[in-house]
DNA sequence: AGGTGTGAATTATTTCACAGCG
DNA sequence: CGCTGTGAAATAATTCACACCT
């Protein structure tokens, strides 16, 4: 398979998104016009996207919700259960762990880490709170999939390279820092301070460029 | 000035958050090179990210910290100060307005909007939670500059279309759901069922297409 | 020598436009 | 018809490679 961008991957995510909300309101059928004027981009795009992974839409027709709904659920890998941790159980490890959207999407938290010994065995939102110290050895003991980052800047390259090293394959981090991970670890990283600042880069710079 | 690619904007971010680094270490110069190598991009590409702006660096030497660092600033408009409000006192609402990573960067919070009579007058890390029927009187009145949004799906559009009509013209969602804004509105969304979804794409899809 | 700044070349992504199928 | 699927064209982003300055 041709390798896909991440662009195209998130525009799955969001065509995805409303496929569930029409559907849920009982559309049977839809179209790329739709899709596009509902994601934000063009029904041309729409139809580039979904044709890297087959056809899917029937020519004069459209698409029907279902079905594509199930084919970009499969294509996304959200046809099954996938094993969380959170590693920092600070303040965004907290409001991750107690997000009820997770659950929602077949993402299984099984996991909240922490080296606090204050935090260490509290209950939270149905999940303990466990050392930080055993993470490696619970990567491997309990497959987890993914871990969700969520750990002070400093901490952040050392935690990734330990939790690479005991095999995992995909982290998100929240840290507020760059990191590196070798080619077969998938990393994403939502970072605040970069978002505001491409959010005051546009406002500082509004009508010299648009 | 030729239109910015957001991507570039987003490397102009993890430049300076290395310069201010390597700074408070004592570092005078760097090249482009060095901000490559730790931001995970090339040398060319740092250099070429930079020539949109003007010539910062000296042939043979590289670049000094500080006054890139400073240039850096400019760009993205952080020599100032920027009112925020955050719109939304759940759980990501609340783990935001608490976040101290904010004022170091030079965000103020100056109000966090809610519509539960329970939550409205209670303090919340230093700022009381106030009335979400306020908000587009105060987006005037208070003059805040970005907004930064965590209420569920449902009502974000309907919230959004509030505050354009008020005048914001920055707004960051965190709001799991594709929203859209007039051209001249800039808009960020940090949706993390989508970046969940494109590490399990990749965890699937790995080894069919790299 | 050493590292920047930048056109030119390459590669990636988006848009166009239309043939073809239901 | 109407709308998909897709090569071809256009545009955007990245990388190359080298002249040029200190």
């Amino acid at each position: 398979m041709k390798r896909i961008a991440e662009s195209t991957v998130r525009r799955l995510s969001i065509y995805l998104s409303f496929l569930e909300d029409i559907g849920a309101r009982g559309a049977l059928t839809t179209s790329s016009d739709d899709l596009a004027r509902l994601g934000g981009t063009t029904s041309a795009q729409v139809r580039k996207d979904l044709s890297f992974f087959g056809s899917f839409g029937k020519r004069g027709l459209g698409y029907s919700v279902p079905e594509l709904s199930s084919r970009l659920r499969e294509i996304l890998g959200l046809e099954r259960q996938w094993r969380v941790c959170i590693v920092g159980a600070g303040k965004i490890g907290s409001a991750l762990a107690r997000y009820a959207g997770f659950a929602e999407r077949g993402f299984m938290v099984s996991g909240v880490y922490d080296s606090d010994p204050g935090k260490i065995g509290k209950q939270w939102g149905g999940v303990t709170v466990l050392d930080i110290a055993d993470l490696e050895r619970d990567i491997v003991a309990r497959q987890y999939h993914i871990a969700v980052l969520a750990v002070p800047a400093e901490e952040a390259q050392v935690l990734v390279d330990r939790m690479v090293k005991a095999g995992i394959k995909a982290i998100l981090s929240f840290a507020p820092t760059q990191i590196t991970v070798p080619a077969d670890v998938t990393l994403r990283t939502v970072n605040m301070a970069m978002e505001l600042e491409g959010l005051t880069f546009a406002l500082t710079n509004r009508g010299a460029d648009r």
